[in-house]
RNA sequence: GCCGAGGUGACAGAGUGGUUAAUGUGACCGCCUGCAGAGCGGUUUUCCGGGAGUUCGAAUCUUCCCCUCGGCACCA
């Protein structure tokens, strides 16, 4: 079996081969924090934190490299607006970056640099390429990267030609007097005094917004990249500019062999924009639905394609969600009265096939859609042979792992497969227990009503219970 | 204008040549149940944008057309 993947680069499925072994650096552009982060970013984090775990699942030996830009023009002028400094804002929203991100399960990225962290090395990479004849430095202090050096690689991501992007772009852009070429980018951009900024044999200014990418890709990664991620917005320019100036620097081709970009989010058919006043924040989203939800949502449709956000379509993956959740709960139910003898009745071969399918199907460019799909065949074949047939504590177990095994990578069902988790407020196991005794002796004595009001204060208590063939069970919602 | 993605049942959404086109949600029926919930079984009548072509065979390949969304030097 072998893993697959889709390359923007070349338009086409391929099979993955890193350029070392099974060494696979990663690098994911992260967010330019001059606000909370959108579900936008969401989506595309979550389907990047997927194909990381995956790959780990896969025995790669991974290092997922992803920054945070935290000096840039918008941070600048969202700080003049509500009048706080540049540097107080970005790492306040930084904050709330990985606060979010910690929230959706995301896992840390093994090196997460911050650009104000990397002046020095970008200056000497903007040095380098004035040195090679690919950039230069104007009498205002910005430097340049000089298009008409590279015009062969032009368009290798974005596969457009330079006489459609000069179509395309010149009569909307601004075009910075002090360029030689319509389509230079700028490398250095020169501060004014009241602007954040650092010296540099050009002046005082600060970083462009492609070669942080670059250079700290190279620091933390490696020279070639193996998987290069972002957004599909950031193809041109940003990707593209970033191609240029790493190869341009290094010298070497490819700078990354993958190019994965995942599809956009819209809100009830519309993209996601401030003017259209459907902007939701990450916060914003996680006050309504709990965070599993978010994640499941996001991976039932394939990490390329458009994603319609609406409350409807985050219900309905909520309800969703709960059959599988169910199944778990199902499970570990049915351990507590299983028998220790040996009775598998065919867990351990769904199991077998489950787990097939699974790395069958996210082999195929990660389709965790179709692993979903999969998965809710293995719930219901499981659910049914444990209330036909009660099989052993053994093969309930293998079950159990094989949920935690496959959630290592999905990262979804984090809360259902905790056991025994201690929690802070609400009545304690033993108290809980104790009601439900109440409650079965009313039952038996068919005193309905106390029965139901016992089931009520439960529920109160945040407690759902539900009467089965085998006793009751219970669970914190 | 250039470039890209897409159009599959009520809704969401897999499927890139081969038996009755996954899966989930919703709706309905049944089993189970004191009720509720969960679960299981079943149903949801021609679901593949349109035309032409290739093929023994097309949702899938070719071509033309229609429509939607996005990128084009701000963006995940």
């Amino acid at each position: 079996m072998v893993l697959r993947v889709y390359n923007t680069l070349t338009r086409q499925m391929e099979d993955f081969v890193p350029l070392h072994d099974m060494k696979v650096n990663m690098y994911v552009c992260g967010p330019t924090v001059y606000d909370h982060c959108h579900l936008g970013h969401a989506r595309s984090y979550i389907s990047f934190d997927v194909i990381r775990r995956y790959l780990g699942y896969r025995k790669y030996d991974v290092r997922y490299v992803s920054n945070i830009t935290d000096v840039d023009d918008k941070i600048i002028n969202r700080a003049r607006e509500i009048g706080v400094d540049p540097f107080e804002l970005s790492s306040r929203f930084a904050l709330s970056f990985i606060e979010d991100m910690d929230r959706l399960n995301v896992v840390r990225p093994d090196i997460q640099p911050l650009v104000t962290d990397h002046i020095p090395e970008i200056i000497g990479m903007i040095e380098g390429l004035i040195d090679r004849g690919l950039a230069y430095p104007t009498q205002v202090g910005n430097v340049y990267y000089d298009l008409t050096s590279s015009l062969g690689r032009v368009g290798i991501l974005s596969h457009q030609t330079v006489e459609g992007l000069l179509e395309g772009s010149g009569s909307r852009v601004e075009v910075e007097e002090d360029k030689n070429y319509r389509l230079d980018f700028v490398l250095w951009k020169s501060s004014s005094p009241d602007e954040p900024g650092w010296e540099s044999p050009w002046g005082r200014g600060r970083p462009g917004w492609h070669i942080e990418c670059s250079v700290m890709s190279r620091k933390y990664g490696s020279q070639q990249l193996d998987i290069h991620g972002g957004g599909v917005d950031l193809i041109f320019p940003h990707h593209e500019a970033e191609i240029l100036q790493s190869e341009g620097y290094t010298g070497l081709q490819p700078f990354s062999k993958y190019w994965m970009h995942n599809g956009f989010l819209t809100i009830d058919q519309e993209k996601m924009s401030k003017s259209l006043g459907n902007f939701f924040t990450i916060k914003q989203v996680l006050e309504e639905f709990p965070p599993e939800v978010i994640r499941f949502f996001i991976l039932n449709t394939h990490y390329r394609n458009t994603i319609d956000f609406s409350e409807k379509h985050l219900e309905e993956a909520g309800r969703a969600y709960e059959r599988i959740a169910n199944t778990i709960v199902n499970l570990k139910f049915a351990l507590k009265e299983a028998p220790d003898k040996d009775s598998d009745h065919g867990l351990s071969e769904q199991v077998r096939q489950a787990r097939d399918s699974f790395i069958t199907s996210m082999d195929e460019d990660f389709n965790t859609r179709e692993a979903l799909a999969n998965l809710f065949v293995f719930a219901r074949r499981v659910n049914a042979i444990i209330s036909a047939n009660g099989p052993d504590k053994k093969s309930l177990r293998k079950v159990l792992d094989f949920f935690s095994e496959i959630d290592e990578v999905l990262g979804v069902f984090r809360k259902e497969m905790a056991v025994g988790e201690k929690i802070a407020e609400g009545p304690s196991d033993e108290e809980i227990e104790e009601l439900i005794h109440q409650r079965e002796k009313s039952r038996k004595a068919k005193d309905w009503a106390r029965a139901d009001a016992i089931r009520d204060e439960l529920q109160d208590k945040g407690i759902f219970i539900e009467d089965g063939k085998e006793g009751v069970r219970w669970r914190r919602t």
